[in-house]
DNA sequence: ATATTTATGTTAAAAGAATAACAAGCGTGG
DNA sequence: CCACGCTTGTTATTCTTTTAACATAAATAT
């Protein structure tokens, strides 16, 4: 039974798909279509007409009867839903490879996230600059982020150095991780982890590929339990 | 009714566990684990042991009653399973920012996928070597892709680029595409797809970390329709 | 002004996934 | 060598997510 200003939770599954909506209704507004309904955005993103009215229908009610959802207004819901109204402040950890290529893409700043400044151990590295980010010693990392009310943390460091750093930010006033290493990080509930874990990438791209194969393995297999007559 | 010598499609959700297990099975073996339960499986992974029985039984029966798994044993199983057992060819298409950190980053190799051949425009950096790695003008690389039998392209082009490329990839003997552009790819079913788009993780973070803040708005808006007493 | 079309929000049904329950079989300790 | 405990594979149940259905309201055409 829900109770009136209760909020039900959002499923995971829904809130992976905000983005595609959020992206798909920016194409639109460029193009300058004004108006779209839930059957015109099924057939561009794939999902049922249906479902898109429940998602929405998760955080209010955009649209109207008849009309559809208004272009412009339904972005900009969906862009404060996200929490694109306000920009971020990010800091890169660990300058390797990773860390200077996203350095380096300038692609995250349109969206309002900005790098203001990367960590690394390295003295090699330490005073250099990408792109006017400076790169400093990991050891001003945690007064640099209370200091400058950084709320994303990516972290592009080696596997055995992420639990030490993450304790380090644990104690600062960074929001969220956003972890490329593969390591699983548990830390206290007000800090949110979101992983981008390659290698499992990888490994279900490879699962697919091999899918063929290994069908016709379980298939010998059974075969032997329920001979054919 | 389901026939014998009939497969049950295993679920995405299944899928992206395997990895998982995979890994922690590794870390087992490494430190000399004989065998292992589902419920200590539990424990290390987060997930329920019948969750974990389930998922495995998908693809057949690798336990002992009374024993539970031996951990080499599902190791390989898994590993078969994930196509890991044989070593897969890749080349990055685009030397850009993110295509350079890939070439550089030697982790990939660990599980057997090699990376033998980046392809550019830029004749800046065409003829130059990453990781002895050969850059090579993106004219050679369907040629280059069917005498090689390379399995995986690893796509790190600009956006506009992607459809011309994808386009002649899906001529070419490649089984699957990891896809680092943020554009969806429509091609024939014979060749997986498999995407990082990483703007959409970072959305999904930046929706969590502005969360808290929403049910705060969302609760305003239910206060107005439902009036407290 | 009125009827018809369109398309929402919402409720109901179906499908799918996760969890729990349990019978059957293996290992271990006495 | 036997009995007890452990742990699987599998079936049953519960929970979640997706899809379908529909009553209602706005927009458009006549």
């Amino acid at each position: 039974m829900e109770q009136p200003g209760e909020i039900k939770k959002v499923s995971m599954a829904v809130i992976k798909r905000l983005p595609k909506y959020y992206q798909h209704l920016g194409n639109l507004l460029r193009d300058n279509v004004e108006r779209v309904s839930s059957q015109e955005l099924s057939k561009i993103l794939g999902f049922t007409a249906s479902q898109i009215r429940q998602d929405l229908n998760n955080f209010g009610e955009f649209g109207q009867q008849g009309y559809g959802y208004n272009v412009s207004q339904l972005y900009t819901e969906i862009s404060k839903i996200l929490g694109l109204n306000t920009s971020h402040k990010m800091v890169i950890i660990g300058a390797g490879n990773l860390g200077q290529a996203l350095a380096k893409y300038t692609g995250f700043g349109i969206y309002g996230f900005d790098i203001i400044a990367i960590f690394d151990t390295n003295p090699n590295l330490v005073g250099r600059e990408i792109r006017d980010i400076p790169i400093y010693p990991v050891e001003d990392m945690e007064y640099f982020i209370n200091e400058n009310d950084v709320d994303i943390a990516v972290l592009t460091i080696p596997k055995d150095k992420t639990k030490k750093i993450v304790k380090a930010i644990s104690k600062t006033c960074i929001r969220g991780i956003w972890n490329f290493t593969p390591v699983e990080i548990k830390i206290n509930e007000n800090i949110i982890v979101e992983n981008v874990h390659l290698i499992d990438s990888l490994f279900t791209l490879s699962y697919h590929i091999n899918e063929g194969m290994l069908q016709e393995r379980l298939l010998k297999q059974k075969r032997k339990i329920f001979p054919s007559p």
